[in-house]
DNA sequence: GCCGTTTTCGGCCCGACTGTTTTCAGTCG
């Protein structure tokens, strides 16, 4: 899939497009990048069956522009700009606080080409003397420059979002709030996160911003205004022993602006532009305070009253991409997204009996404070030695166990599981009479990542057709920000799964959330059903279901698309079918 | 470059904050 790589082509031309002053033109390729990465097919062939057209955004220029890449594997008006603006030119652009207009000038008046040249300019005091700058924009752009190496990173959601709502708690306790809200993609519950946004609603914005710069964690700010603060934060996370830091935004509103500055603020920025688009149609505008005819403000409290008044049900956050969801909601047919509490238990946990840190026991007791009426334990296989891979007399000790604790429980369920390895030639690690001893089957992928296309798909084709093996963990092996999913042909793995009735795991895990959501509502388009497991090691992680829920709910997913939103009973009679 | 129950031309979401300006451009989200 080289979805990725020509949206990151078009959105190239973007910026030299801005350069140029064409800023139109910019938003038109840029938005054409975000249609392109937000496909949940190949672009190929989509280009193939001429259709390129049909999609938002994509006009008769861009079709043949994605057609030459798809041929060529480049796009030669890329070329062409290239000549005319030295690489270099745009990574200067992802300095904060310098756009293009700034490039521009820097380039053809200074001869500034790359990031060292800008630094160079700038203490010699070259830059204070162009119209337009002084000795402060000077200094701000050196002040960029030093913190611009660890800028532009985006953070895990499982990493953001707990400190977004630390902060919103320590607010609570300091200062005068009527409403407060997390916003932004953490809300959307996106796998990752660019900055956090808080949003709240207070008669005093003053207090509010005070006590906001004065939080522990906060290391410099950036602006400061009289409704709208941004700071870097930085913090320790404890379950994860992993620092934090993040641009982080504090917006105030009067509460009678609350629900459309949410809306607003949530985003994402396609929908919202659609939203506007949707208002300006019926001559009404809309903005962070409200949805007004003239000046009569037509709704704005709540973000309810917002969708309802431009004629569409209630989209959830983390529907808001503009990929369908407003014609859904125009129409009535969203989908009701499965939530956390339809989630009946965990079905990918480990133990101290392999690498986890805790007993079944007590795995056991966390569930049952999580609301689960299930949980399945489901250690690593013999072959995975590092991880304390269990032999199999092992492991029939641990069913036994298993069996054993099940007779003490009441209402409770422990089923005994497994994430066996699939081995290189998608032959598992256990034979199949240790697997019948098992309730629940997982096949996963623990090596060997490198493996070309055809084969890896075949390797997990025939773990699949294994007709033990119930679930596939972390599909595409991926890990966020570290490792690149293993190159797999996912249209054949559907079919399987469909054949062989074999389910996807949407691993919960805050690094891996595989499948990821666009794969997840490919899945349940084609009837795959999936499952949520948090492959947990430690008590605390198994708090990290709800991550796999924001997946699955941007994945479209239904509860009944999620095997593990079904009773115990009818959960094994599916996996026995 | 895209797009159309006003439109095939002439618009393109909208506002906050900053810094350099005497009223606004650039950047950001």
């Amino acid at each position: 899939m080289k979805n990725r790589e020509l949206a990151r082509i078009l959105g190239q031309i973007g910026d030299l497009e801005d350069m140029k002053d064409e800023p139109f033109k910019a938003n038109a390729y840029r938005r054409a990048a975000r249609v392109v990465e937000g496909l949940r097919e190949d672009v190929a062939g989509i280009a193939e069956r001429r259709e390129l057209q049909d999609l938002q955004g994509i006009g008769k220029a861009l079709a043949k522009k994605i057609e030459e890449y798809v041929k060529t594997g480049k796009i030669a008006y890329l070329e062409k700009l290239r000549a005319e603006f030295p690489q270099g030119l745009l990574k200067l652009l992802h300095i904060p606080g310098v756009g293009p207009k700034t490039v521009k000038v820097l380039y053809q008046q200074l001869g500034v080409t790359s990031v060292e040249e800008l630094e160079r300019a700038a203490r010699k005091g070259r830059i204070r003397k162009l119209r337009g700058f002084s000795k402060k924009s000077e200094e701000n752009i050196l002040n960029s420059l030093r913190t611009f190496s660890g800028a532009g990173k985006r953070a895990l959601l499982g990493l953001g979002l707990p400190l977004a709502e630390e902060l919103i708690e320590e607010l609570r306790t300091k200062c005068h709030i009527d409403r407060i809200s997390v916003a932004g993609s953490s809300r959307r519950m996106r796998e990752t996160v660019g900055d956090l946004d808080i949003l709240v609603a207070s008669g005093k914005p003053e207090e509010v911003m005070e006590a906001f710069v004065a939080l522990p964690g906060v290391e410099e700010v950036i602006v400061s205004g009289p409704t709208k603060t941004s700071v870097i934060m930085e913090r320790r996370d404890i379950e994860l022993q992993t620092t934090v830091r993040l641009q982080t935004d504090l917006r105030v509103v009067d509460a009678h602006s609350f629900g459309s500055a949410l809306q607003y603020f949530t985003g994402s920025k396609d929908h919202n532009i659609r939203l506007r688009r949707i208002a300006q149609t019926k001559d009404w505008k809309l903005n962070e305070y409200g949805l007004f005819e003239g000046e009569k403000r037509i709704a704005g409290e709540t973000e309810e009253g917002i969708y309802e008044a431009l004629g569409m049900d209630f989209i959830a956050p983390e529907l808001r991409e503009d990929r369908g969801e407003i014609e859904a909601a125009q129409s009535d047919c969203l989908p009701g997204l499965i939530g956390l509490d339809d989630v009946e238990g965990d079905l990918h946990i480990h133990t101290e009996w392999s690498d986890g840190t805790e007993s079944i026991e007590r795995m056991v007791e966390e569930s049952k404070t999580l609301g689960y009426s299930y949980v399945s334990i489901a250690d690593h296989s013999r072959g995975i030695k590092i991880a304390g891979g269990l032999d199999d007399d092992v492991l029939l000790e641990q069913v036994d166990a298993i069996k054993e604790l099940n007779k003490r429980e009441k209402g409770f369920k422990i089923f005994s599981s497994n994430e066996v390895n699939i081995k290189a030639s998608g032959e598992l690690d256990y034979d199949d009479e240790i697997l019948k001893e098992l309730d629940i089957v997982i096949g996963a992928v623990h090596s060997q990542f490198k493996m070309e296309k055809e084969r890896m798909t075949e390797r997990i084709v025939t773990a699949m057709e294994n007709e033990h093996v119930d679930f596939i963990s972390h599909p595409t092996g991926r890990l966020i920000g570290k490792r690149e999913p293993y190159e797999v042909d996912m249209d054949r793995i559907l079919d399987a799964a469909l054949e062989t009735n074999t389910a996807l795991e949407i691993n919960s895990w805050i690094d891996r959330l595989d499948l990821n959501d666009r794969d997840a509502r490919l899945a349940k388009e084609r009837g795959v059903k999936l499952v949520l497991g948090t492959d947990a090691h430690t008590l605390g992680q198994m708090h990290f279901m709800r991550f796999g829920v924001g997946t699955a709910r941007r994945g479209w997913l239904e509860p009944e698309d999620v095997l593990n939103t079904l009773p115990a009973k009818e959960l094994l009679a599916w996996f026995k079918s």
